[in-house]
DNA sequence: GCCAACGTTGGC
DNA sequence: GCCAACGTTGGC
């Protein structure tokens, strides 16, 4: 099982919407290095840090898991989509997507300032000058120490492993 | 294949 | 709003 962190701009889509939905496909990553992370590295049952960028206070809101790989982004064959891909055909698509299922909503909110403040965190990418890949690997020690830092219920699960 | 120009990300 | 960092585009 891996780890990572994805970003979402909580305005356009945030952890408490992934609550309420249960499961979401991450449309709309137009990068190929997250693309590839997505469509290469991941697994169904990887745990996923959500961040939130772009706001007033950036950081980790809780945690998902990848519930569903290999899907085809559907944005990217639909014209009027800012996602569109005019290459892109369902039997050739370009973005490939997961699909991701809420976990839990972290009693703490962890602050990326607070973040930067971890010894323990050297290293995380996202802590990292110009770091905008908006699906980043982490490492299962950096996983777990956040997850202390927000009074994750999944504390000792992640322990585990 | 190089590289300058441009667009986007995202913290501050 | 600023600006640094980075990815992509496109001329050559």
């Amino acid at each position: 099982m891996r780890h990572w962190l994805m970003k979402s701009e909580p305005d356009a889509y945030s952890l408490e919407q992934l609550r309420l939905d249960g499961v979401t496909g991450w449309e709309g990553v137009r990068n190929y290095t997250a693309r590839n992370l997505m469509r290469d590295q991941m697994s169904v049952g990887d745990r996923v840090l959500f961040y939130h960028s772009s706001t007033a206070i950036p950081g980790v809101a809780g945690l998902a898991r990848v519930t569903r790989t290999g899907l085809a982004d559907p944005s990217q064959f639909q014209p009027k989509s800012p996602y569109f891909d005019p290459k892109a055909t369902p039997d050739n698509p370009r973005w490939i997507m997961v699909e991701i299922g809420f976990v839990e909503a972290f009693k703490r909110f962890v602050p990326l300032s607070e973040l930067r403040t971890e010894a323990a965190l050297e290293g995380l990418m996202v802590l990292q000058r110009g770091a905008r890949l908006s699906v980043q690997p982490a490492a299962p020690e950096h996983f777990a120490h956040i997850c202390r830092l927000g009074q994750s219920q999944h504390h000792t699960l992640q322990e585990a492993t």
